[in-house]
DNA sequence: CACGCTATACTTAGGCC
DNA sequence: GGGCCTAAGTATAGCGT
């Protein structure tokens, strides 16, 4: 029957090539399975026919290493990918939210400015109308309250100022004579005063010598 | 040499296994190559050796297949993932972007509102009630606008009325006589004045036969 | 380990049911 | 497709080198 020895290539008669993938394949999988007892070994076969159809042998740790492989193959780990998914979808809602609240708000804050009131009914109208009475009072006291501030503090700020120049008023006092010209000025005017009425004559002329001298002293200040 | 037929069973020899697990190795690859060629299937075989060393033959699609399910198993699809990752990126960042937008809106709102002015500058201050004064004035001119055009809807159905009970009478004019006692009464009276005063009696006698034409046509055509 | 040898066991092409 | 038969071809256990 069988004679020359078969040759390594693909057999053109379907028949006979449909019953040697049969036959050869029932004998792969029967040495992968005796390799994989006999040498304690993992072994594992596939084989596909044309058709599509699947045959496999796989000792025990192969079987679960296929069925990883088959996993991720088929849209890698479920849970993960639909939790992933599940986050995008929670984000693109958050995104879908903001938008409506954006939108809400401009709409808001432009009625406020004036703009875009072509949709307002009259009572929406008045509404915006007393809400930015409102707002107007409510600016115009915080403006006063700041002016109050500003003009408390420049009012503090001179009362600081006059406390020094008091406080160096005092210095001088405690610490100085009143300025000599001040106190001379006066007595001058007074000398003047009673000696062109009726007074001793030495006396002026002696507040005479001193007024020059005061005014040597005034300069040499300046 | 050998005798009986051997058991399928792990082989207790270590040397007896290793050589067994070489020749049969060889035996199984060789198996599946030729199955792969002689009938056109696709065919994969994998064995590891209990140190971990791997042996493999794979037809080209399996061995396409089994580099995909190499790429799943470590970390799936690359360029898939790092477009997911750069996707849920973006999206955070929109809605980073969205928040500080609805915060700033929202500050702005409330500004405008009079609240949260603690902030604010003098010159801000000035600007906002600039803001709203002019708000205040687009807001009446728009009220006023609104008040305007109902009063012109107003008007204009009041001159639709208006139009209608003209028409009504124009009709009433049109296609009806005057009611007769109204007529018969004015015309007597007339005949009454000029015969009374100086006139030609045959004239009016022909306007009197006229007069009951026309009134016998009126009466035909209702 | 790898290779060769050899007797034996196993596989399988081809045929038939 | 599967099962059986048979003979030729193959694989391989156990041995030696």
């Amino acid at each position: 029957m069988v004679r020359g020895k078969i040759e390594i290539k693909r057999i053109e008669n379907l028949t006979s090539r449909q019953i040697s993938f049969s036959k050869r394949r029932k004998g792969l999988l029967k040495k992968a399975h005796e390799l994989s007892v006999l040498c304690d070994a993992q072994v594992a076969a596939i084989v596909f026919s044309q058709k599509g159809k699947l045959y496999e042998f796989a000792s025990s740790d192969m079987k679960k290493m296929m069925e990883q492989c088959e996993m991720y193959r088929h849209g890698y780990f479920h849970a993960e990918r639909l939790q992933e998914e599940k986050d995008v979808q929670d984000l693109k809602n958050e995104v879908t939210v903001m938008v409506n609240r954006i939108e809400l708000l401009q709409l808001h804050c432009r009625k406020l400015m004036g703009q875009d009131l072509g949709s307002c009914s009259v009572e929406e109208l008045n509404e915006i109308t007393i809400q930015i009475e409102r707002s107007l009072t409510l600016i115009r006291s915080r403006k006063g309250k700041v002016h109050e501030d500003e003009v408390e503090k420049l009012k503090s700020e001179i009362e600081g100022t006059r406390e020094l120049v008091n406080e160096r008023t005092k210095l001088h006092e405690m610490f100085e004579e009143r300025p000599l010209w001040m106190q001379s000025r006066s007595l001058e005017s007074e000398k003047n005063a009673s000696s062109s009425s009726s007074s001793a004559c030495e006396n002026v002329n002696i507040s005479d010598v001193e007024t020059d001298l005061f005014i040597g002293l005034h300069r040499s200040q300046v």
